[in-house]
DNA sequence: ATTTCATATCGCCATATGGCGATATAGCAA
DNA sequence: TTGCTATATCGCCATATGGCGATATGAAAT
């Protein structure tokens, strides 16, 4: 049998189970945060340097970083006076590719439309 | 070459990328649309339907609806006096099923975890 | 035209959240 | 010790958001 497609008819889920999912997604549903994890894909880095490198305040990146760690996505090793941060999840890739890639077909889509439209 | 994994190096991500990104996740942050989108993968369904299922007030139902339907997440086709909504984007069923993935093989590893702790 | 049903929208309130400046903490240096 | 650096946390404010009751809209039935 095929692997892709979920094939499952998409159980009812529980008022917990929801509250999880949602409090997942509610961490990439913000501009800042989704930043400071596009940052983490490209290298490790310090959360001074993802102060400077997102141009938000520090204590905002702070706090965006204790949620993204709340939320099992963000990982933080402690390097002298420095922590290092890291993508924990490789699921938040998964998930924002997924997502890039779709808006750009959208983009597309609508561009074609557009192009046409002017014929 | 493989298709799976991206293989591209996550490129830099402009404000108006993360905003997008951002408000598509949002829609996906709250556990009563989340609620929604599981009962219209079962099938499709009227917007009373979904009230009494949902167990929501037929006002929040209706904003709930209206935000996935800018989303694109959800559409609707109108059928006499009622609105038959549905899932207008297969990547609803992907993002979500991969995040219930991901959180169940995190509550096992937990669960595993605890019981040998009890050793 | 009037009534009725299904849905959308409005106004209000309570809460949650993001940004900011100030302060606290913790590890290293002198 | 004292001080300096990196990060976390606090208090405050402004805005955004969800839920609720009431009302508006719009299509079908009478």
């Amino acid at each position: 049998m095929s692997k892709k497609k979920s094939a499952a008819p998409a159980k009812q889920l529980s008022d917990a189970a929801l509250e999880l999912i949602a409090t997942r997604f509610r961490a990439l549903s913000e501009p800042m945060r989704l930043r400071l994890l596009n940052l983490l894909m490209q290298s490790e880095q310090t959360v001074g340097q993802l102060v400077e490198a997102s141009g938000s305040g520090q204590a905002n990146v702070s706090k965006h970083l204790a949620l993204l760690r709340e939320a099992g996505m963000v990982g933080v090793r402690k390097e002298g006076l420095t922590s290092v941060c890291f993508i924990a999840d490789p699921i938040v890739n998964e998930l924002c590719d997924m997502m890039c890639c779709r808006l750009r077909e959208e983009m597309e889509g609508k561009a074609r439309s557009l192009a046409s439209g002017l014929g």
